[in-house]
DNA sequence: TTGTACGCGTTATCAT
DNA sequence: ATGATAACGCGTACAA
């Protein structure tokens, strides 16, 4: 047995005075007709010598491997951690190791992030994309490399995807509120042309109200940014003058972020929730009960439950039902969302 | 150009006639004495085919990979997602891709991983450990397999680790609530004799309040768990029956679950922060500003803060500069921790 | 039941 | 300035 350098098939091999046909065999279960001797004696050596296949190895001669590309818009937000953590379980529980990268919302990189997956040889792509638009991704797509988008619309193309009932959440919250005797329910979100996502929030704000209080509110949909610190605080000011007399207001955060910055706002202007304004928001983030941000400040937040790291699990289980059987039509799985009704929309 | 299946070296080659000897030396930028021409055309020949080379081939040629394994105690804490930020971050702006593997506190799982990190050909280690005890690890990194411990020891081995300055920091804490008047310093916190960062913040606690105080408070170290949801109430109960008349007491949690859950008992019993009972602990996740539970909960809650981010990124620092260098001496680095002073422990 | 020989896509060595 | 060829470690058709 060497001392230097790695083991390989062939010291293994030597050691067991057989060859490496012989082991790679037994390594890969073909043992119907060796003998009992001879697969002892390799089973014996490799225990005792610890020795591991390279899976670099093996991949290059199976031209496939079982790693798993996710790329991931902005890691860096709670959201994010949660879908990372449901991808890497599920993953990992069917044998594949996932890739994670971070393009920062940055198009470029999402792109030549891309290349270098497939380059690692990665068997499919999980992908929280940047942008509602991306040919590279569809032209990957289109060569036969298995996608599922992760919680993001992409234009012109069918891909598999896995995201959540926003609409329908939006249509229950909106429906609880008016039960509640708001008479005029508002939008908070940062820009949302180019993300999905907030793009279907508003959207399914806007719907909702039409149906269920018989008008259109676009005019009531409150742009904030995130860099300026004061544009929460300047836009709740502005909603108090646009207010009818006898108008009871409540703010839908596009998310988790927005609906804290209205609280703060909120509770700088000296409002009263819930009964002079109602508050809510869809709960991006999931840390376990009383770690999580609804409940630890007060009053405890009603939300929109999204459920990402479910999310998660289920665009991986998804691509590994896709890798496994290539030809199966695309497939959109809506995650219903339930709302969870606290202290800050409950005037009756 | 072929039409089906991924494009090789030799493709590139047979289009740019040339042999695939010259296309490896234009990839590899040895291109001192290559003709103008035969450059040109490789070139364009690679970018109108956007090949991309086989990272799989180039590994086994090379014999390493630019991929670092990361093994994670527990991904789903707060604290775990922050450090793989920074990991990610650091990594991937160095021209390495992480590998993330969820061991679930679990020892033997943890080992596992270890060596099918290695079969895929990972050229080092960032280890966020189970257990302070860990053959396997020690004697992988006997074998030349560089590592970096994250934020927790191992014992019996020079191991190179990045880690908070927990002492210190609860040094500063117990003087603080010592200038505020406090009397009685308590300490809440799981079982912390196998996991190495409860272990060190106990004792650090221990350490400060024998030297602030001058006596020694082991038995003002309360034991709580994560099962039974009562456990903390019942353990303040205790406090409460434990104390002299006078007493002031401060809580501190040995992290950030355990402080909000020592905050809500404390709301359930009636008791008043910070005159009647101070609370404090260390901050284990930083979500950027108002995201973050100490100012989230009221009121807002007085912590050492930790920077996670900030260790991960250190960890992938450190792990770099010891691949170049496999021979420099192990290094411990100890981040200083500050505490940032609220509400919840200001009583004058 | 076991072994020989070739190829996966790349890089390094040695020629030319 | 460029090319032929041999590795890297493994799996497999084919042969024995």
């Amino acid at each position: 047995m060497k001392s230097t350098g790695k083991l390989t098939i062939n010291d293994i091999a030597e050691a067991a005075g057989v060859s490496k046909t012989t082991v790679s065999r037994y390594i890969n279960g073909h043992v119907e007709m060796m003998s009992e001797t001879t697969r002892e004696r390799i089973k014996n050596i490799i225990k005792m010598s610890n020795y591991q296949p390279s899976d670099i190895a093996r991949n290059l001669k199976r031209q496939n491997s079982n790693m798993i590309g996710v790329i991931i818009s902005d890691i860096s937000s709670p959201f994010s951690s949660a879908v990372i953590i449901g991808i890497s379980d599920c993953l990992e529980s069917h044998g594949y190791t996932p890739l994670f990268v971070n393009c920062e919302d940055k198009l470029e990189r999402e792109e030549s992030y891309i290349d270098s997956l497939i380059a690692k040889g990665v068997s499919g792509l999980i992908i929280n994309t940047t942008s509602s638009d991306n040919n590279h991704l569809i032209s990957t797509a289109c060569k036969g490399m298995p996608v599922v988008l992760c919680d993001r619309y992409i234009n012109n193309y069918n891909f598999d995807i896995v995201t959540s009932q926003d609409a329908q959440g939006m249509y229950d919250l909106v429906l609880h509120l008016k039960s509640q005797g708001y008479t005029r329910p508002v939008m908070f979100t940062q820009k949302w042309k180019k993300n999905s996502t907030r793009y279907i929030r508003r959207q399914g704000f806007i719907d909702a109200v039409k149906q269920i209080y018989g008008y259109s509110p676009e005019k009531d949909v409150y742009l904030v940014n995130n860099k300026d610190k004061c544009s929460v605080y300047d836009e709740l000011l502005k909603l108090q003058a646009d207010l009818k007399p006898n108008d009871i207001p409540a703010v839908i955060g596009v998310n988790s972020v927005t609906t804290i910055r209205v609280l703060i706002a909120i509770k700088k202007l000296g409002l009263l929730v819930p009964n002079n304004i109602g508050l809510c928001g869809p709960e991006d983030w999931d840390w376990e009960d009383e770690m999580n941000w609804p409940t630890l400040v007060s009053p405890h937040i009603t939300t929109i439950v999204i459920n990402p790291t479910e999310i998660g699990s289920k665009c991986a289980k998804l691509l590994i039902e896709k890798i496994k059987n290539p030809d199966m039509p695309a497939k959109k799985i809506l995650l219903p969302c339930k709302i969870s009704v606290r202290q800050s929309t409950l005037r009756i």
